[in-house]
DNA sequence: CGGAGAGTTGACTGTGTTCAAGCACCGTGG
DNA sequence: CCACGGTGCTTGAACACAGTCAACTCTCCG
């Protein structure tokens, strides 16, 4: 079995962005002609980042801001007693993260899960860029909305619904981002999260979510083993 | 003892765009000099909406939307187990609610908490009246982001924190808002959130909430009775 | 006076945590 | 090739925070 693209050091390169096959889906393409290349010239170069290194650090002041081009990260914050609350996962092809255009310090954190490949952008020059095309402003508004309602549905999840549940819908959630970048077929995909940061999106403990994986198992439902992912049962994932 | 404001059946009625002292803190209002006239023929005139009464279920097509011009609110969402979970409170001057610019369909449900009025916009044409500046949509994208904030500031306490905190933290967090707006002197509050309001917000059971507020009250913090606030000790709360 | 709704209290239960030990896997280096 | 050490996963026992259920009180209001 050849080694997972998420733990290579060095993941896919981007090339220009005339051929990127994220670009489409972008925040910040408004679909013309010359949108590519405005952005080519707008992008200033790409950064690539181990596993489970620091990306940003709550506090910081950000001058550049990243779109995740390969690999996986996490936003989260850390609390006084070291306690950690996941805020959310990235996805290839996600931007991190969509306030840091109108943020001058980022509250915050970012983590890469796997080796990571970002590009890069000027806050200022991408902030203006954006004010002078009204329909990009709309688009722009609809993502943080969209950002919105996950982090309220999230809410919902913690505040009123039981581990088993919480765990089975933010696999649920992560399978259909990949499904719908292409990059999972809804009864395989890599997963490289650990057991650790399930528990900390879900305020829960490692050791909780390991049973909670147990019972997924016994039911038939899904298994996670090695950083791949396997659904046996969409069905009764998908009750939830 | 007078009644409470936040009680009564018609509160405070708005007169004009021009003399509302809400106005410039709006989202908005650009500040201009032309800005309240051009919001005063925006406005379709208001509503009263009476103490516990339904303003958006969930899933309605929201061709009007709302500023909550006087009284408490709540956005919430309802489960199929019949559980609750509050999203967020609004109070007087907040929009209800933002990302209503951009959806068809709410996805959440909003209920008066006390007697309320609302002022009245097509969502059309608020939405082209912002598109039309950039300043505004730059202010916009600006709320949003603040709301996103406070979301996820919510998801850290629900994922990790005690009941203890989480009281604390939400009494906190209305007080100031309510200051900020020139509603409180931080010391005591208009309070109409019933014990079981706190807990469906925080994720807790309205019983537990109850044994908080005692131990809060046994603490010599704060004390909450018959709809009025009084913080005793505002360094202990703000040590949270 | 009577009823509804919210808050209070107590006993009991349960979901999820804590702590601790052991295990499996994996990359590293001899 | 194997020994080593680190990290992450598994398991079990004891515990705690918060939930459930039920009875009771208080206040408001008709």
């Amino acid at each position: 079995m050849p080694k997972l693209d998420q733990t290579t050091l060095a993941p896919a390169l981007p090339g220009n962005c005339s051929t990127c096959s994220l670009l489409p889906a972008a925040f910040y393409c408004d679909g013309s002609d010359g949108c590519a290349a405005i952005i080519e010239r707008l992008r200033r170069g790409q950064r690539g980042v181990r596993a489970k290194r620091s990306i940003y650090r709550e506090g910081d002041v950000a001058q550049e801001i990243y779109v995740l081009y390969d690999g996986w990260a996490f936003r989260y914050k850390l609390l006084h007693s070291g306690q950690r609350q996941i805020l959310s996962f990235l996805l290839p092809g996600d931007p991190i993260s969509f306030p840091l255009l109108h943020l001058d310090r980022v509250n915050f954190s970012v983590r890469s899960l796997t080796a990571v490949t970002l590009c890069i952008f000027r806050r200022s020059e991408m902030s203006d860029y954006i004010a002078a095309r009204p329909q990009l402003a709309k688009q722009a508004e609809l993502i943080c909305v969209q950002a919105m309602a996950a982090t309220e549905e999230r809410l919902v999840d913690l505040g009123r619904r039981s581990a088993y549940e919480r765990v089975g819908k933010l696999i649920l959630e992560l399978v259909d981002r990949l499904h719908a970048k292409g990059l999972s077929d809804r009864k395989e995909a890599p997963f490289p999260l650990g057991q650790l940061h399930i528990a900390d999106a879900l305020g829960l403990t490692s050791v909780h979510v390991g049973r909670v994986l147990r019972q997924f198992r016994a039911n038939g439902v899904l298994s996670l083993h090695r950083g791949r992912l396997t659904i046996h049962d969409p069905e009764a994932l998908a009750q939830l």
